[in-house]
DNA sequence: CAACCTGTTCGCCA
DNA sequence: ATGGCGAACAGGTT
């Protein structure tokens, strides 16, 4: 489920806990998740620790700790973050469970494609410095994006929209909306894309990604109406726009759902 | 029962 | 070396 939006939204769900002291640390007997980490020293660190800050850069979540520590939380496919009582078992796909003495916060992810790093110390650690410029910072420019674009040359537009290194944050629905709301069929290679449907790209990306922060980042699966989003899941669907039937195809190994009207081939 | 999945990474091949 | 593709990962849901 989680793409840029419903990241910053399981990331506040942990807010409860911010600044209140860390007294027991549970972490999930399968060490999957915690792949190159020294687990034990993880737990020393974070008991009796506080939650001081927390952000989101794309997919990926960080939090601040007093003593000075930084966590890393990817959510994979199926990952959540929740609260619990302060005496809820661990669930059993519950990889990291964080005790204080009026709540626990819980990392729960069935598939096991997420992700927890660590770094204790006052430093950044390299998975925080070497990320790309967010969608809605001033960095991210039309230039950055033609850039990426001619990178990418002969990959499907739909495919380079997933690129992490480029769209921090994009995931399979939001390529499909971006491509909707520009008016670009997902197949079109990175290189044949016009001066005007580079910059639709753009401004579609940056709209769809601010916008889905203001509704999507408070309530989950509450997307703006009229958008893609609601019709894209089931095949059958109608496209919110014209009214044609929608097309579906795997590009670059994912579903697609696109207009044919509204997206044209080229 | 088989197919499908909102993500990432690896290895193969051109 | 580089770019692009498909498979693999694991469990739940349709």
């Amino acid at each position: 489920m989680p793409e840029l939006a419903e990241v910053e939204y399981f990331r506040r769900q942990w807010d409860a806990g911010k600044n209140a002291a860390i007294t027991e640390v549970l972490v999930h007997p399968k060490p999957k998740l915690f792949r190159g980490i020294d687990v034990p020293a993880l737990v020393r660190q974070l008991t009796g620790a506080r939650i001081v800050d927390s952000f989101t850069h794309g997919k990926q979540m960080f939090f601040r700790f007093r003593p000075a520590a930084t966590l890393g939380i990817h959510l994979g496919m199926t990952g959540d973050l929740s609260i619990a009582s302060a005496d809820a078992p661990q669930g059993r796909h519950d990889h990291l469970v964080l005790r204080q003495k009026a709540r626990s916060l819980v990392f729960s992810d069935s598939r096991m494609f997420g992700r927890i790093r660590f770094m204790a110390g006052a430093e950044k650690p390299e998975w925080e410095t070497g990320l790309p410029p967010g969608i809605l910072t001033p960095q991210f420019t039309a230039a950055f994006v033609d850039e990426a674009l001619r990178r990418r040359g002969g990959t499907p537009i739909k495919a380079a929209l997933l690129d992490q290194e480029f769209f921090p944050g994009i995931g399979n629905w939001m390529a499909d909306e971006i491509l909707w709301q520009a008016g670009i069929e997902p197949h079109r290679r990175c290189k044949t894309l016009t001066a005007p449907e580079r910059k639709r790209l753009h401004t579609a990306t940056r709209a769809i990604s601010k916008k889905s922060l203001e509704k999507i980042g408070k309530k989950l699966h509450d997307a703006p109406a009229k958008w893609l989003f609601h019709v894209r899941w089931r095949k059958g669907g109608d496209c919110p726009r014209c009214g044609a039937p929608l097309k579906h195809a795997t590009i670059g190994g994912r579903t697609a759902c696109w207009c044919p009207r509204c997206q044209p081939a080229k």
